[in-house]
DNA sequence: GACTTGTGTCAGAAAATCTGACATGGTATT
DNA sequence: AATACCATGTCAGATTTTCTGACACAAGTC
């Protein structure tokens, strides 16, 4: 694993590089938006892309989005990449799709 | 900055990605062979390369050198490089170094 | 034999984080 | 307009993590 993907911060760290409260970080887990894990205490620890993951959300928040459209957004977008990846390999192998 | 070498883990993650103890860590510290940073508070903030290092100075440690080789051997090899830069460097303008 | 080195461990203090609750000003819904 | 929901601030008390400084000790060095 890349050190972009280890979880190795904690919450300090990430309020510092993203200019987020502690509040806020923790909302949009409990939204659903992030995906900390956790020590043995309870204490949550963060990756680069979840840093990365939470400027994206919170420049969407400030264009107006609410959290549950992001998630919602997106989960149709991976649903699409789902049925195109399948789509693509039936296409290879038995032809069934058209090009068009 | 790349992620590489961002102060950002605490010295428990540090622990846990290394193998060492607490104490070592803040030993090597003691003996200059790492620099963390500190937040406002008094707490220490390693990156990804002081892990790199922390491993590599672990392992001359068990090999049976003494931190201060450790020390004293890398100082000799930065100013090597530095003598061969400068030497490079000044070749290049005015060819005063033979090759062989 | 005295000293140095690297490490363990412990105690008490300070810093960081956790959860849960209440407050509030917007925004959406009815 | 009244009501409900959303995103965030803040506060309190508990828990976790980290800090420094000290003492102990085995192994290696002078």
């Amino acid at each position: 694993m890349s050190y972009r993907e280890k979880k190795v911060m904690s919450i300090g760290i990430v309020c510092e590089l993203t200019g987020l409260s502690e509040r806020q970080i923790r909302y949009y887990e409990e939204r659903k938006l992030i995906f900390p894990e956790r020590t043995n205490g309870k204490t949550r620890k963060y990756s680069f892309t979840d840093i990365e993951r939470l400027v994206e959300v919170a420049e969407k928040i400030e264009d107006g989005w609410r959290t549950h459209e992001i998630r919602e957004k997106e989960r149709k977008v991976t649903e699409q990449q789902r049925t195109d990846l399948i789509r693509g390999q039936l296409n290879a192998a038995f032809g069934l799709y058209k090009k068009r």
